[in-house]
DNA sequence: TGATTCGGATAAGGATTTCTAATCTGATAA
DNA sequence: TTATCAGATTAGAAATCCTTATCCGAATCA
């Protein structure tokens, strides 16, 4: 397409000067000195062969070409200032582009979202759930929250919390004929697993091998993709998760789930907030983060441990 | 007003890049090396403290600032450039505006007029007939015709013809009781005088110092404040007037007026071309000049001296 | 699988543009 | 007549802008 254009300050400092018919004004309105708009108008008139002003001793006039240029320029730079006020703008308030992780989506933050928006109502939020770690660098999120071990690079982390993993079953499944009260009572009820895939996440073979129990064979029972999908198994007393701690705490709070019996296992993974470092302190983006922590700090981010 | 505006140049190089969705492609628009607008738009983005492009390895896409961003100003540029084009057009094809003294106006160029506008109908002529010397740095004139030394700084001069001085009459004066044949017989005739201001030019005084004829007085019969008006009034048969020949050659061909005698004076005087020397070159204020002068050629500026 | 290509990032230094300070000019106002 | 005002001009300083050279990582190719 390629363009022919004077030089964009010339035509910024003629459009000052025609709109102030004022060289001494222009040169206020824009910062620097009346000899500065003196050179880039004559640039300007020199560059176009054709004089847009009429200097007269102690006034300015614009030429008929000068009249013909001057409002379709201001024009234009209003237009981009509006432009770029309007993209500042939307820059703040647009949607906050928050990417999860599908599990920490289904049972930690959506149901907790109202609450979000009962304290930002201006803020709307576009939660992203993925299960491939996002890279920031390619795609426009503004905020994510990772569940590793804090290495994300160019980006700032915040510790959200730490957490740990234990067994949780339906109420149910103290009653009828073999109650679960004892991690040995595991025997006669399902395991289930997922298959997050953080290897270092504890899975029921550490769990066993901890708790020191026998005749329970670690790799019985149903296997599901996403630890949410495992939680909803256990709480229709389809057996027994061992699951994040984090991922169950309203499901233990509203009595959905109960812990058996312990004990936790701690692990090195841990959930982080993430932002990329050039917008981590936008409001809306702070805004988001304080929350998380309010949250966090009230509920435990984890379930309290009995 | 005073807008707050990135800097221009950034922008540009922002706007092809966008436009093109490659900084190697933008750098090509804008005649600059990729690194260029690599270094501009980051630049941009510092200022903005907006991220604006997401960069993949052999792909570059908008984020969404940079997709609200781009189209307003592409807009903005494109009006730019329009408003350029438009006015440099309306410079070449506006009128073109001639500044003449009142009588050259009324007795050489209007009735030429129409023959310029045959040859160039495109271009339209705004005619301004003044007594005053036109300021060209105050007004805003393409090209002035001036009777006068040729001495006009700062502006370019072509001699259009040389003048002279010589009397006229209507043809009948030759009849009747005293017949114009011989300069003694002005005795008997009213003298028109001009007060055109040139105290160079010669007057009845000189031509009849110059002639040596006895019994007439200069300083007899009436007088106007412009040449064209005590030629009109030779015309009319109320008696002889001394003047330019420029200004009676068409009378003269017409046969309105007649030549009773010699002889001519020359002064120093003569009819310049006139034009500010920044813009003397621009084609319809050549395509003036060049018709003024094939004019002259034509039919003798000065009328045929017999 | 390794080489190549492609497109952007980066660093350092140079070139150009832009600006300023100081002064001049010429007209108007006091 | 003098003061003032607004723009022009000059020379040189400051800031911006650009280039060269090189790096990097992914995609493509052989």
């Amino acid at each position: 397409m390629s363009r022919r254009l004077p030089p964009l300050n010339a035509l910024r400092a003629f459009e000052a000067a025609a709109r102030h018919l004022s060289f001494t004004k222009a040169a206020e309105e824009l910062n620097v000195t009346q000899a500065a708009i003196s050179h880039q108008v004559k640039g300007l008139e020199d560059v176009l062969g054709i004089s847009l002003f009429r200097r007269f001793n102690r006034r300015l006039m614009l030429t008929d070409a000068g009249q013909t240029y001057q409002p379709a320029l201001s024009d234009a730079f209003d237009q981009m200032e509006a432009a770029t006020r309007r993209m500042r703008l939307e820059e703040q308030t647009g949607p906050l582009k928050v990417t999860v992780a599908n599990s920490f989506a289904a049972k930690w933050l959506l149901p907790r979202l109202p609450a979000f928006r009962a304290r930002h109502p201006d803020i709307d939020v576009m939660v992203a759930a993925s299960d491939s770690i996002v890279d920031f660098t390619r795609d426009d999120f503004d905020l994510g929250i990772r569940f590793g071990l804090g290495r994300y690079p160019n980006l700032r982390v915040d510790l959200l919390f730490d957490d740990e993993v234990f067994p949780v079953c339906s109420p149910k499944l103290l009653e009828g004929p073999h109650p679960l009260l004892t991690p040995a009572d595991l025997e006669h009820h399902t395991l289930l697993h997922d298959e997050v895939g953080f290897s270092e996440l504890p899975h029921w073979g550490h769990w066993i091998e901890k708790t020191g129990v026998q005749g329970v064979r670690h790799d019985r029972g149903h296997r599901y993709s996403h630890s949410s999908l495992a939680i909803q198994a256990a709480i229709g007393a389809q057996g027994v998760a061992l699951t994040r701690a984090s991922l169950v705490g309203l499901d233990l709070e509203a009595g959905r789930l109960i812990r058996p019996f312990g004990p936790a296992l701690k692990s090195n993974y841990a959930c982080y907030v993430v932002s990329p470092k050039s917008t981590a302190d936008k409001p809306k983006i702070t805004a988001f983060r304080d929350w998380l922590f309010d949250e966090v700090g009230k509920t435990g981010g984890a379930a309290a441990i009995p």
